[in-house]
RNA sequence: UGCCCAGUAGCUCAAUCGGCAGAGCGUCCGGCUCUGGACCGGGAGGCUGGUGGUUCGAAUCCACCCUGGGCAACCA
């Protein structure tokens, strides 16, 4: 079991990590903190599932030093289709090696069908849901589209008595497949197509692979999903983007089915962004397609970003926990790079796998000043020196030995620090070789390598203190073992294959596995079963699973080391990152241009009736354009607006606030909802004109009557938030405020003159937001010149 | 021509109540080195999608626009 560090829980917030605090600081849950990763049995897990994983079961670690926190394992099996339990158990064993445990916690929505069955019955006793007997093209026509509203079904007004009747009988089985659905009550003419009325149950003769023949009838997921997390006692329901219309749905369905008082906690969803890769897929059915199709080598083929696939391939569960962690929880879409995957993997490969030489692509060398026959031990650290490990091991020498075919040029280019004609290189724990002879075959192809060693280097220094600049990895010809080596590539060779008309395929990367005869060290065979280990110089590899044998080892290839020389048309050379900041400069550009060409006035937007009352608001009363179109256009802000004139006559400093502070605090309420009237939006604004207060005051005063209403005037007197306008008062504050910060002070007369702000918000918190800021700024500039 | 979501460094993400625009990856330069790895030091890279507005002060609030994505399955 693995035990979560503190860069993860402290480091690596997000938004819902701010959102767990602020409801286990209000203790809207009391100490509770419940998750659920909750996949269908339909497939096999990916990484982007991963992320998912890291994210529940990582929060219920995280929190459970200052909560009560579970995170549920629940299969989402609703539908009969398409689920068996083999995925069940390939799921489990996905979730088991990320390194994470359900404890007790594991969940079936299938055992939950009875209680699914008990609401919908609840829901058409309270008028809340009916039977709909339109055959399914029609139940899409009747929906509308997203420009047109849907019409109600003749079914939709049906009795309480005979939706119940009709259910129940649904339920019997007493109806073919289509024959009716069950549909919940809300608006067939809601912008929001998720409620136009949507299914919750359908009628479907299948068998269940867990409830058999007991059902006929099976639930939705917009229908089950709130449900089962009601159920369970999640708190906070995580799912990905796509689901965001859903919430309505949601939402809908706890209100309507939960009591009263389990609403205040009940679980709420949100949606964070799913994982995009590049130069992979994502998406099941297309995975599902590449296994079905021969493509790979089944779900768990080592190419594939299935978790199944990165065991096999030898990917470190704490590197893809670490890699979710760096990634982060957003709302943005976005897709990562591999690269960054790989970093991951290298970060937690390099402290922990031995160093060992194989060559890959062996090229034969003769070292003719090594006598023939002779075997000689060298000893080798199997960690670097950076890494505090002190093993070693013996590395049998030969006069015949083989190299990296790519370690030897003929003809090399400048920059080339490996062997060539003439050229001494360092053998890695062994000694300096100079190459003299090339030897080719009748095509022309370099078949060997002729040369010397040099007996004093032995060590790995030369007396006369020379150092060549480059180390080459060999093996022994007569001691070395012969393996397979997988070298894996990307699967795709574009950073999108799910992107464009051409079929995902298309792209498929054919040099994806590289089969290599290899030659490798006696010492590999040494190794615990399943070790990870550096093939030094080029990558970190271990035996496959399934392949493997002491008698014919087959080494995976899980990442390659990162190689700066070595042309890699996915590196970001200087003038690829030139290209696309360029690039990205062309598209702000041409975007600018577009936005300003599709502006239009927003005057245009109203309705005749509005803009009689936008004509009143602009020429009679002088509100500029922008806002006498914003009031104009909401009907209820704008009588808002008039009624609040008969508190304070002050038409713009009102509009100003009702539009520019009021409705952004208003989100999806309406103003009529809000625990205050226009009298007091009125009196506020007084208070602001006549200098009574500052703005920020003001914005305090709002935020509490927000939350519970009152009055303005009161607010002020009780928080003490009169303007405090007196210089000498201030003059003390910024002093103090001065004294505080001798290092901001230093550095804006150094001339980050930006830091201006910074004093300015340290003066307001000191002052509680009520110093005039127009004298405070003026004051604080004064004083912080004064040299 | 509806509703919802998102645009911050090349990439992935931060930025407390509106108050100093930062980090990791990548990249470049230097150091160290028996891995062209790792490590250490330093640099470059930003009109916070755009325009206007509110404010002493806007990445953050308001309006309009632009770009990308999602939603019209008896899938989840």
């Amino acid at each position: 079991m693995f035990v979560p560090t503190n860069v993860a829980s402290t480091d690596r917030n997000n938004f819902v990590y701010d959102i767990i605090d602020e409801d286990l600081a209000e203790g809207t849950y009391g100490d509770r903190v419940a998750t659920r990763f909750p996949p269908e049995p339909n497939g096999y897990l990916h990484i982007g599932h991963a992320k998912s994983i890291v994210l529940n079961f990582g929060i219920k670690h995280d929190y459970a030093d200052r909560a009560d926190t579970q995170c549920h394992l629940r299969f989402d099996d609703t539908n009969p289709d398409t689920e068996n339990p083999e995925y069940v158990d390939s799921i489990k064993e996905s979730v088991r090696w990320l390194g994470y445990d359900w404890e007790d916690h594991l969940y079936f929505a299938s055992d939950y069908f009875e209680q699914f069955y008990e609401y919908a019955l609840k829901l058409i006793r309270q008028g809340d849901a009916y039977v709909d007997s339109l055959p399914e093209e029609k139940i899409r026509e009747y929906r509308g589209t997203v420009t047109e509203p849907g019409t109600p079904s003749p079914y939709r007004d049906r009795s309480v008595e005979d939706n119940l009747d009709l259910f129940r009988r649904m339920r019997a089985g007493e109806f073919a497949d289509g024959e009716h659905v069950l549909r919940a009550k809300i608006d067939m003419s809601s912008p929001h197509m998720i409620l136009r009325d949507p299914l919750l149950y359908r009628i479907k003769h299948a068998d269940h692979y867990r409830q058999g023949d007991e059902w006929c009838i099976y639930p939705m997921y917009d229908y089950a999903h709130p449900l089962e997390d009601a159920i369970e006692g999640i708190t906070h329901s995580l799912c990905t983007l796509e689901f965001d219309n859903n919430r309505r749905v949601y939402d809908w369905v706890l209100e309507h089915c939960l009591d009263e008082d389990e609403l205040p906690s009940r679980p709420r969803q949100y949606e964070f962004s799913r994982l995009n890769l590049g130069y992979t897929i994502m998406s099941k059915r297309k995975l599902r397609h590449l296994v079905d199709e021969g493509y790979v080598d089944g779900w768990d083929d080592p190419r594939l970003p299935t978790l199944a696939g990165l065991e096999r391939r030898g990917v470190p569960p704490s590197a893809v926990r670490s890699f979710c962690r760096e990634v982060g929880v957003t709302r943005s879409e976005s897709r990562v790079e591999m690269r960054q995957f790989e970093h991951a993997l290298r970060e937690d490969l390099n402290p922990t796998s031995r160093r060992l030489m194989a060559v890959l692509d062996p090229l034969k060398v003769v070292a003719t000043n090594v006598e023939e026959g002779t075997v000689e031990q060298l000893e080798g650290d199997y960690w670097p020196r950076d890494i505090e490990k002190d093993e070693t091991r013996e590395i049998p020498f030969t006069r015949t030995f083989y190299i990296e075919r790519s370690d030897f040029r003929e003809d090399p280019p400048d920059d080339f620090i490996r062997l060539a004609p003439g050229r001494e290189v360092r053998l890695r724990h062994g000694y300096f070789f100079t190459c003299e002879d090339v030897v080719e075959n009748d095509d022309g192809e370099i078949v060997e390598l002729r040369g010397r060693i040099d007996p004093e280097t032995r060590d790995g220094t030369a007396p006369d203190g020379r150092s060549p600049e480059g180390t080459l990895h060999w093996v022994s010809a007569s001691e070395g073992r012969p393996i397979q080596a997988r070298v894996y590539d990307r699967l795709f060779d574009v950073p999108a294959p799910d992107d464009g008309d051409a079929p995902f395929t298309d792209h498929l990367n054919p040099d994806s596995l590289v089969v290599k005869h290899a030659v490798a060290e006696p010492a590999l065979a040494d190794q615990p079963e399943q070790a990870r280990v550096q093939f030094e110089r080029q990558g970190y590899f271990w035996p496959d699973p399934e392949e493997s044998s002491p008698e014919a080892p087959v080494y995976n290839q899980i990442v390659s080391l990162r190689d700066t020389w070595d042309e890699d048309e996915t590196r970001l050379t200087p003038e690829e990152l030139e290209r696309r900041r360029k690039e990205k400069q062309r598209q702000k550009e041409a975007q600018r241009k577009r936005s300003q060409e599709g502006k239009t006035d927003p005057v245009e937007l109203l309705s005749d009736a509005q803009r009689e009352r936008f004509a009143r608001y602009h020429e009679e009363l002088g509100l500029d354009r922008e806002d006498a179109a914003t009031l104009a256009g909401d009907n209820d802000l704008a009588d808002f607006f008039d009624a609040a004139q008969q508190t304070y006559d002050a038409p713009q400093p009102l509009a100003n606030w009702i539009v520019n502070e009021l409705l952004g605090k208003l989100e999806e309420r309406s103003v009529g909802a809000l625990p205050f009237g226009p009298a007091a939006v009125g009196e506020l604004v007084r208070l602001i004109e006549t200098d009574a207060i500052t703005n920020r005051g003001a914005d305090t005063v709002l935020n509490e009557m927000m939350d519970g209403g009152g009055d303005p005037q009161a607010i002020v007197d009780q928080r003490n938030l009169r303007q405090v306008d007196d210089t000498e008062t201030l003059a003390d504050v910024i002093e103090e405020v001065i004294q505080e910060h001798p290092d901001e002070v230093a550095r804006y007369r150094d001339g980050k003159k930006n830091l201006i702000g910074f004093f300015m918000g340290q003066v307001m918190q000191a002052t509680n937001g009520s110093a005039k800021p127009e004298l405070a700024r003026e004051l604080l500039q004064k004083r912080l010149s004064d040299a």
